[in-house]
DNA sequence: AAATACAATCAGTACTGTCTGTTTTTTTAA
DNA sequence: TTAAAAAAACAGACAGTACTGATTGTATTT
């Protein structure tokens, strides 16, 4: 903002330059404001004008360091992520594993619903959407989500080591979690958001907490037809359904459309 | 498509004449040409050529019909709410209420699973988040929201009466039910998306005959402390959780920032 | 003949990417 | 150390495209 004094202090380059900074500085100030484009205009509605009036800068100075939109959307894309980790982390990344199972539940429930709510998720739920039909955003998107995604199971074994031997479990639990959390977090529920979030998060933890320990005894205490490894109730209980109508999600997105490009 | 044959067989103007049929025809066909644009090429990118161009028809004739964008859209919302009610009760609006309960359920969960696939779906939700920051569009869904979801209340109510009286079980269950599936529905998941699903719309399953259950005969034989009827295990475990940072979303989406139009 | 349905063109606006020009920093050379 | 040259950063203007809404004109129905 405040251009920096011409400081003779650090008087030979440091390392990279001055202009090198200023360079750097003038990058994240340019993809903050893009992000916070998405958050407040939406993706759709972001245009490189916008941009670089939000940041305070000039197109053309822009333009100089984003040669083409594109090229601006990896960099935000790219930058997001980074973001993203770090905001993970900051709320459920660093839960000392020591913690008893059960307090590591709450607060990681805890965390990642705050982690949810943040401006950040709107602007990576706003690039996922747009990518649906934007064939050149979801290739830039693919990267990043795998390798978030990846982190996160990362992070979660490190977090709740005594899941990672029990395989289908611990897949069934985090897909629960991270589906109904998003769910919640996508969806604009009206009337009484907060009291209805609240139930369901406690009832998540809950089932978690009892996914836990009947784990724990494997005497399955509930039962869990989903999982092969209990399956005395009639194992045969087709997992197979809802397979009826897989093919109708073909003509979903055909996002190869003619774009108009 | 094929313009109908000038049949004088009704010769007669039956009842609203040649012209309102032919003109309702032109309207539907139209609608259909927006919902599929929302679907294939995403709200963002349907221009009123490409939806024209889709129809069949020349922009002039559209223009004709629906004077602006605008109209245009909020007949697209009316129309589309019109479909998605069908296709709702084509799915487990007319489950019957004779069925086991537990057949019910499953029978329930896989018609909204299928129903949550669907490209009307698809359209819808592309509205909604289209919706978040743009004022008009959000004045035009949030009539025909509150109307869609007061219809599925009433049909659940309809479908599963033994539940109404249960006020907080029921809505706790529907909550879950609603998010969750709509969280998998609108994540695009990579890997193993069908047996991940399956896998967790039967978890689903088994937690919802459970909840029934236990309310049966109230005995909670499973811990529901998400709700206040069964605040035996320490009810003081307060629910106000998730509290702390509930204003953080507050500068979320200001929609009505200068929306350059 | 009057009204409605349909078609095509035009003006105004907005967005992207290119181009040219100006300032500031860094490098090179004296 | 300083002066000139080169490079990088910055700013604004411009062409090309695309979209919306208005206007005018033609065909069909009432």
């Amino acid at each position: 903002m405040d251009k920096p004094v011409q400081s003779t202090t650090r008087k030979a380059r440091d390392k990279n330059g001055w202009q090198a900074q200023k360079s750097a500085i003038m990058r994240d100030t340019i993809l903050d404001a893009a992000l916070d484009c998405f958050v407040s205009i939406g993706y759709a509605n972001t245009t490189t004008a916008r941009i670089a009036e939000r940041a305070g800068v000039s197109r053309g100075a822009m333009l100089h360091h984003f040669p083409s939109k594109t090229e601006l959307m990896q960099a935000a894309v790219e930058y997001l992520h980074d973001q993203l980790v770090a905001l993970y982390n900051s709320h459920i990344g660093q839960l000392s594993a020591e913690l008893p199972v059960d307090e590591r539940n709450r607060r990681g429930l805890e965390g990642y619903w705050n982690y949810l709510r943040s401006d950040l998720y709107v602007a990576y739920h706003e690039l996922c959407v747009a990518g649906r039909t934007d064939p050149e955003l979801q290739v830039i998107l693919e990267h990043s989500i795998t390798r978030f995604d990846q982190g996160i199971i990362e992070s979660n074994h490190q977090l709740f080591p005594e899941w990672s031997s029990r395989g289908e479990v611990y897949e069934l639990a985090m897909d629960i979690t991270k589906f109904l959390m998003e769910g919640m977090a996508v969806s604009q529920i009206i009337s009484q958001r907060e009291k209805r979030v609240n139930r369901m998060i406690e009832y998540l933890g809950d089932r978690l907490e009892e996914i836990f320990h009947s784990a724990d005894d494997d005497g399955a205490i509930f039962r869990h037809s989903a999982l092969e490894s209990s399956n005395k109730k009639g194992g045969a209980k087709k997992s197979s359904a809802f397979k009826s109508n897989s093919s109708q999600n073909s003509s979903k997105a055909s996002p190869t459309d003619k774009q108009a490009k």
